[in-house]
RNA sequence: GGGUCGGUGGCAGAGUGGUCAAAUGCACCUGACUGUAAAUCAGGCGACUUCGGUCUUCGGCGGUUCAAAUCCGUCCCGGCCCA
């Protein structure tokens, strides 16, 4: 009946595999979502990040699942926790930032993800929420309050303050606070339940004991997989250099996808795409991944961008790619047109301007080492002038996937 | 406050008067091979350069020296131990 489409429903989510743990038990939150009633559940984000990546994403699409089943979801925008920093990125201080920086931020974010979460739906829209607005009010008394309701040594539990005990490395009084913070979050929402990423969980855990300790009541937890290569464990990040950020134009967005290793592809199509299960595992034994791989770039830019949009891509990338062909006319990763220059212009001062090198030592190691190349012909000479009559209109590659179109100023 | 160890390139980490723009690893860049995968191989990886060199860099400042990341002084910062 009404009850085995729900039950239905539910498993699909909970069954999918981009969730991992849940806390205190699967089976605890399977009923309590069977029970009817209307819950709050949360995901927060560090405010610092200029772009949300795919990690972001996977979390937000399974908030948007539950808010589609008729729950409140809040998107939280850590701009306080922001300012002291997660101690699991040991590294120096954060940039404090202005809440104009933060509503900036947002504002860009909210573009990143407006196709896949619906922040306007008229009787449950998608809420979004400060944590600034009341960590920014408690005083002195009541933090002491709050952090009375832990041990330093339960804190000493985290694995990464356990690590950096042993490795006689600093930690600071106030990281200890990170946990408080994000756990009062739960109290100041009276939440229901809590998304993370798993290498969050223990902050997500200082709340549920908050939520226990003050209002009696049992949040619950329930963190994503962090996607990384399902086969060397990897994992996704920016400093490995394989994040995928969601500012991407779609083709970049398509190109990032297929840099992917293949041990991603799984992750990816689990997390960040909703085809079923089924087919995801059908897209895994084909012969090969690249395949596989074309299916799901296809399918993320679709989500992100729009079908016709995602089509382009995959049009762009295997004619630029596969076929080697230089994109003449790509209508979707529009070339550059650099239009400041005069006559004559040295080809390393044009690497350098147009952002294809970080200076002329670089432009020159790129074009010794073959990686420069003006409409599919290899730049032989570092002291090359680029010249109307030769170049104007041509497409300068450097490297595997930047291209730009040089354009002479008119005179 | 005392003792002690330390602060080096994006990170980790060598170097303890010249041969140091600074080993090595990671990350990164280019090329080859490919499926813009992985792995592998080759090259590169401060800036400028008339390609001869020039300039800036080893916590800050000052000094010794023909010559300093390296020695001395001083200051700042941090770890650990003791109080």
């Amino acid at each position: 009946m009404k009850n085995t489409e729900l039950e239905l429903q539910i498993d699909a989510i909970l069954e999918r595999g981009s969730l991992a743990q849940f806390l205190p038990t699967k089976e605890e939150f399977r009923n309590r979502l069977l029970g009817g009633k209307k819950m709050r559940f949360y995901m927060g984000f560090d405010a610092t990040a200029k772009a949300l990546h795919v990690g972001h994403a996977q979390g937000l699409l399974i908030l948007e699942d539950f808010r589609k089943l008729g729950h409140e979801v809040i998107f939280l925008i850590g701009d306080f926790t922001g300012m002291i920093g997660d101690p699991s990125d040991k590294s120096s201080a954060r940039v404090k930032q202005t809440s104009e920086q933060v509503k900036e931020n947002f504002a860009l974010w909210k573009d990143q993800v407006k196709n896949i979460v619906n922040f306007d739906d008229a009787t449950n829209p998608f809420q979004i929420k400060y944590n600034s607005e009341w960590l920014g009010k408690l005083n002195f008394a009541e933090v002491l309050e709050l952090a009375s309701n832990f041990t330093v040594q339960q804190m000493l539990e985290r694995d990464m303050f356990d690590k950096r005990m042993k490795e006689e490395r600093p930690i600071y009084i106030h990281e200890f606070m990170y946990p408080l913070m994000q756990g009062y979050d739960s109290v100041a929402m009276d939440v229901d339940v809590e998304l993370c990423g798993t290498d969050q969980i223990f902050n997500a855990l200082a709340g549920r004991t908050l939520m226990q300790k003050l209002k009696n009541k049992d949040k619950i937890v329930i963190a994503t997989t962090l996607i990384a290569d399902e086969k060397t464990g990897v994992l996704m990040s920016k400093s490995n250099g394989t994040g995928v950020f969601l500012n991407l134009s779609a083709s970049d967005l398509f190109g990032a996808i297929m840099a992917q290793s293949d041990g991603m592809l799984r992750p990816l199509f689990i997390g960040c795409t909703r085809i079923d299960v089924k087919k995801v595992e059908e897209y895994m034994q084909l012969e090969n991944p690249r395949d596989a791989k074309i299916a799901l770039a296809y399918e993320m830019v679709r989500i992100f961008h729009g079908a016709t949009v995602a089509q382009i891509a995959q049009e762009y990338f295997i004619n630029t790619f596969s076929k080697k062909e230089i994109p003449t006319d790509a209508p979707v990763h529009t070339p550059k047109w650099i239009e400041a220059y005069d006559a004559h212009e040295n080809i390393m001062d044009f690497m350098v301007s147009a952002g294809l090198s970080l200076s002329k030592g670089d432009a020159r190691r790129k074009i010794e080492q073959g990686g420069v190349s003006i409409d599919g012909e290899v730049v032989k000479s570092y002291t090359m002038i680029l010249t109307p009559e030769n170049d104007d209109d041509k497409i300068m590659k450097v490297g595997k996937r930047s291209f730009i179109r040089i354009k002479f100023a008119k005179k």
